[in-house]
DNA sequence: TCTCCTCGAGATCT
DNA sequence: CTCGAGGAGA
């Protein structure tokens, strides 16, 4: 394969492993195919610019049913290392007298159409094949594809981990022998089905596993209570209305609201006109905002100008006045 | 509420 | 890579 080294203008440099390659993949479907092509490869190793690939395993499935498969040993140009012949089961004399990869690309494109690809952490087995694919065929290797662990992480979160041998496992599936590439697109294939019967073959059952708001952690200060029996009523925040803005070094903000809550503050979401105290945390982290003032301190300073009773506090301040009662 | 953003943590493939 | 946390702003 290619191998680049690139020196920046700072002089430092970078090879092809810390290189983002661009490739064009398809795209990364959450479905649930009857008709698709299982695809697995073995490699030397890990990072597609310097291993290479000595095994490929395919299976085609239609209406969910195995109606053909495709199986080669390859040559690489280097020796299998030992830990991959440990791993795999496969030796270099095994590879004596296989097939180049360049040879059987065709046929092996041939093979899989344009299918749907199912995989497991299917990215990996993309990335190899996408750039033999380009440097032999000039082709562009844009299947869409279904990621099985991607899948198997929302469907089966019970899981101890989401391994292709522990998916196998927890399901049942008979797992010797894996780490060939066949017997792997097998319990892939087999994983997937029983995937597919777990979500009752229902797109919008696994899809609903996906449309929980990811700001479901948000949290409405103002529904927080204080959970102490008394409040400090000669406190500076007794009654009033508090506000927070950006990210406080030293505790949640939730934590923060609730020491407020505790005193007998109350706190707001936003700054309004009945707000007291503007707590001001840090925006340094915050690209959106970078040096530039919030829009609740901006506003804040609005209300100031206009007379009305209002402090901004910094973070420091702030945890004087609530531990220092 | 909802959408968009960034950051950091944690897996998985051989 | 993928996801959740936790922000802003509308």
């Amino acid at each position: 394969m290619s191998f680049y080294i690139i020196v920046n203008e700072d002089g430092t440099i970078e090879t092809s492993s810390s290189l983002k390659i661009k490739r064009k993949k398809g795209n990364n479907l959450i479905e649930l195919p009857s008709d698709y092509t299982v695809i697995d490869t073995e490699t030397t190793g890990l990072d597609p610019v310097f291993d290479e690939i000595i095994e490929i395993g395919a299976i085609k499935v239609r209406n969910n049913e195995i109606v053909d498969q495709y199986q080669t040993l390859l040559k690489p140009e280097e020796f299998v290392p030992e830990f991959i012949t440990e791993l795999t089961g496969i030796t270099n004399e095994m590879l004596e007298n296989a097939p180049k990869i360049e040879s059987i690309l065709p046929g092996f494109i041939e093979f899989i159409q344009d299918d749907i690809l199912l995989g497991h952490n299917i990215h990996f087995d993309i990335n190899f094949l996408y750039d033999y694919i380009e440097d032999v065929l000039n082709l562009e290797f844009s299947n869409d594809f279904v990621d099985l662990l991607r899948l198997a992480r929302k469907v089966y979160p019970e899981f101890e981990n989401h391994k292709l041998a522990t998916v196998g496992k927890n399901l049942n599936l008979d797992i010797s022998g894996s780490h060939r590439s066949i017997k792997d697109c097998m319990i892939t294939h087999k994983s997937f089905q029983l995937l597919k019967a777990k979500v009752n073959n229902d797109i919008d059952t696994l899809k609903s596993l996906w449309s929980s708001y990811t700001n479901s952690g948000w949290t409405d200060l103002t529904k927080i209570k204080a959970d102490v029996g008394s409040f400090k009523e000669d406190h500076l925040f007794y009654a009033k209305n508090c506000v927070f803005t950006g990210k406080l070094e030293k505790m949640a903000r939730t934590e923060a609201a609730q020491c407020v809550a505790n005193i007998g503050g109350i706190c707001q979401n936003g700054v309004t006109m009945a707000t007291n105290f503007l707590i001001l945390g840090n925006f340094d982290y915050s690209s959106n905002i970078k040096g530039n003032k919030s829009s609740k301190l901006k506003k804040a300073e609005r209300y100031i100008l206009a007379g009305q009773d209002l402090q901004i506090l910094s973070e420091d301040v702030f945890y004087d006045l609530i531990s220092g009662n």
